[in-house]
DNA sequence: CTCCTTTGGCGAAACGTTTCGAACCACTTT
DNA sequence: AAAGTGGTTCGAAACGTTTCGCCAAAGGAG
């Protein structure tokens, strides 16, 4: 049998109230306190959080809603969260929406059942009707990666990151650039491509062409097709862009299988591992993940002790450049 | 104001004891049934968790401790456990242990103080003590891609898994094979060096050379150290078999810096991402991470409900040998 | 020495469920 | 008509905390 206050009470005679400030570190005179100490030691006795949480309205649990699990920006986020909220004794419920609108609202349901006290997440797409059900309870939510009207976001400089690469590559003599890049159906990849079309106009004086910026499908195999579609047009690229980390694995693959004096200059997104593998080492716009994520973990523990602005916050944060072999940039004579 | 089983007994007229008989799946009458249904529609009730929790004993929470959370591996793993867990009804609390024998028993307390109902753990190594925080409460832990004794655990056949690598290479010709292991503090680790003793004690006759089968680092730089140093050895190894992924990753770096002709044959463990990332297309020991996942959480939904033998379970799964290319295992006349 | 304030402690009432035994009802059986 | 039966419903007591209002003792100011 797991002790709970009444074993104390029993074993020291103090009361329920006194144990319970103990616990709660209310003033208790030293005697006492060595009192509780002692027979709790003596017990076992640990508190039990469900019976907390239910006088006290809080779990002590936040929910984490990912589009997917298996990456490596989603895992960096979720263990660095995990670790700072756990500081805060907080439990992390993780729950994967597999990019499915549908899951997604279905989790946020399951969460703010399970009481959760406040919600992360990396929303699918941009649509926002899955918030309500969090709305509704007066949940907190924090996204990340994503603008989400209305809520509390931490996001990247979007049009400076990809600007960044266009600049570099427009130095080395680049004008035609192509991008990879996905639909317009996320915020990320909105401003994505706005901030390459501008940057290009910028650089160039010109926009760039709208072959070279057709939306691909966000996954290894867009990227591939991608690449080697822009790679068949009569005028081809010979700089290519890609809007993030899927997208540069499957260029990266797809560029595999060209000989090298075929190879147009390639700057990727986001993956730190990808750098490490692949020869020459690849250019790349590094996100601050870490950041990112303590940043949402900070932004949630404010708002679960009920304080920062009252109205939603944007936190932006900046990229960095890694320059890589200067093969993946330099335009070939 | 959220809305209880007292609102629904102000509008229907029914007993507290009915209408959680409702919620519990009980007999209620028709009449009856659509009175609450109308209710929790119109006071958009949900059930309160914590307050079933408390008297039912039971959290509906599950924790799953991670060695680390950045790995492919891992998260294949923690993503199919929480979804099946969710289709149970149970939320999935992470733990990031970081690899840290001290992080990890910090964190099975702080779990079992959130009164989980199970656990589910990749354990740092062999070292069961941190269990003793669970055990005392009677919350039940099922081990994954370790063997605890005392405790439930799926794990892969390893031996099997390394032989089948050691067939391949002897088949192809190969004597002179190395081995990159990490140490032998994990189960995991013993058995796949002891694996692939036996193997090649079984297919040569010999035993393999005792520098043939140092342990490494287990690290991307323990592997890229070690394949060159079986490499500078004055009898290298015509073939290398990784007992890893990170190894394997090293390992392929490392072979990347290496002309063509001077490249030994290379089996690696584990992971798909890399197959298509990487030419010639490499030979790999897989592991049905899927399964190992899927049986891990029916044998702890198993536990949760009770069921089960007595004594702990061991399920154990077998590997595939996905060949590659040719290049990647063939011996070089 | 009295009055007031501060401090620590106490009993009792929540928090929102589940569960137990008893009560009830409409039948069927004697 | 009384007794038995099976299925619903009910009131009340948990579950293990926190919190509210009150009280006693101690300390300080006048």
């Amino acid at each position: 049998m797991v002790a709970t206050y009444k074993d104390i009470r029993r074993i020291t005679g103090l009361s329920l109230a006194t144990i319970s400030k103990y616990y709660n570190g209310g003033n208790v005179l030293g005697p006492n306190r060595e009192l509780i100490e002692k027979a709790a030691a003596e017990l076992d006795y640990q508190v039990n959080n469900v019976a907390r949480g239910l006088r006290s309205r809080r779990s002590m649990t936040v929910g984490v809603i990912l589009d997917e699990l298996a990456s490596t920006f989603n895992t960096t986020i979720v263990s660095r969260i995990e670790e700072r909220l756990r500081e805060a004794g907080y439990g992390t419920i993780i729950c994967d929406s597999r990019r499915d609108a549908e899951s997604q609202a279905d989790v946020m349901r399951f969460l703010v059942g399970k009481m959760v006290d406040g919600i992360v997440v990396i929303p699918v797409d941009d649509d926002t009707s899955f918030l309500a059900a969090a709305r509704d309870r007066d949940v907190p939510v924090v996204a990340v990666d994503r603008l989400m009207p209305g809520t509390d976001s931490v996001v990247i400089d979007n049009r400076a990151a990809i600007a960044s690469a266009v600049q570099l590559l427009v130095t080395a003599g680049h004008t035609a650039i192509g991008l990879l890049a996905g639909p317009d159906t996320t915020y990320t990849m909105r401003e994505r491509r706005a901030g390459f079309r501008d940057a290009m106009q910028d650089r160039t004086g010109l926009l760039p062409r709208a072959e070279l910026m057709t939306p691909e499908h966000v996954s290894v195999e867009g990227g591939c097709t991608g690449l080697r579609r822009l790679l068949r047009l009569s005028a081809p690229p010979t700089a290519v862009v890609c809007a993030n980390y899927v997208l540069t694995l499957g260029a990266t693959i797809a560029l595999n299988e060209l000989g090298q004096e075929l190879r147009p200059a390639l700057v990727g997104f986001d993956n730190l591992e990808l750098a490490r593998l692949i020869r020459p080492r690849p250019t790349l716009v590094t996100q601050p993940i870490e950041s990112l994520a303590t940043e949402a973990a900070e932004l949630l523990l404010q708002r679960l002790s009920g304080g920062g602005p009252d109205d939603p916050v944007t936190i932006t944060l900046d990229t960095t450049l890694m320059v890589g072999h200067e093969s993946t940039y330099q335009l070939r004579p």
